[in-house]
DNA sequence: CTACAAATATCGTATATCCGATATTAATAT
DNA sequence: ATATTAATATCGGATATACGATATTTGTAG
């Protein structure tokens, strides 16, 4: 139902996050998580989040060159990514000062 | 061992915040998450969120009167606010944007 | 065409959220 | 003292992260 305090929709929201910026392949997205956190999600975390996100329409892969498989937000996944932004920033709307602290 | 991008301990980094702002008891951190979500977390996902917090030495039972249990952070619960902020400000630094349009 | 390597896919396992339901505790009212 | 009620505690069940290991696909080099 994911209806009140449901924060286990995180790592789809980043994935989202970053595919809404430029289209991004699964071996990307890792990159990224090791420039922002220091290690890269293993495999085995970033693919099925990546099929769970394609199921929903969120996301759809988008022909490329070379061996990855990129992927573009949907209209639903842009839908989907607003919404979900807005949550977030009801939850975190005093991270504002910390922000200015901390990034 | 949440070495990476494991977003699992949210819940507890939303309790630790609150509480580090004012002592809270169990209800008045459901209600604090009625008013920015609309929707109380149940009994049943709070309750064990802050036995595992003060099983961990990051809140600590304060003496009240009435029926609730306020907690107050401790040393090490500061301190683990403290990198738990810094860690999610790096994953989420570039939402600094959406904090104005949203928030 | 074949070998190689990179990217992706899948599997088994573990833990942290989550909920609703039920039980327990404790302050207060009668 | 007992009943009431709010707050807390616990339980069973579900799903979303996570990891490491292994398997599969696919572009490229030879």
């Amino acid at each position: 139902m994911r209806e009140c305090c449901d924060m286990r929709g995180f790592l789809s929201f980043i994935v989202l996050r970053l595919i809404s910026k430029k289209n991004m392949s699964g071996e990307d997205i890792r990159k990224e998580m090791k420039k922002r956190k220091g290690a890269k999600p293993s495999p085995g975390t970033i693919y099925p989040v990546l099929k769970a996100l394609s199921e929903s329409g969120f996301i759809q892969e988008v022909k490329d060159s070379g061996k990855e498989k990129k992927y573009k937000l949907t209209k639903k996944g842009q839908k989907e990514l607003k919404a979900a932004t807005r949550k977030f920033c009801e939850i975190f709307y005093d991270m504002k000062e910390e922000f200015g602290r901390f990034c």
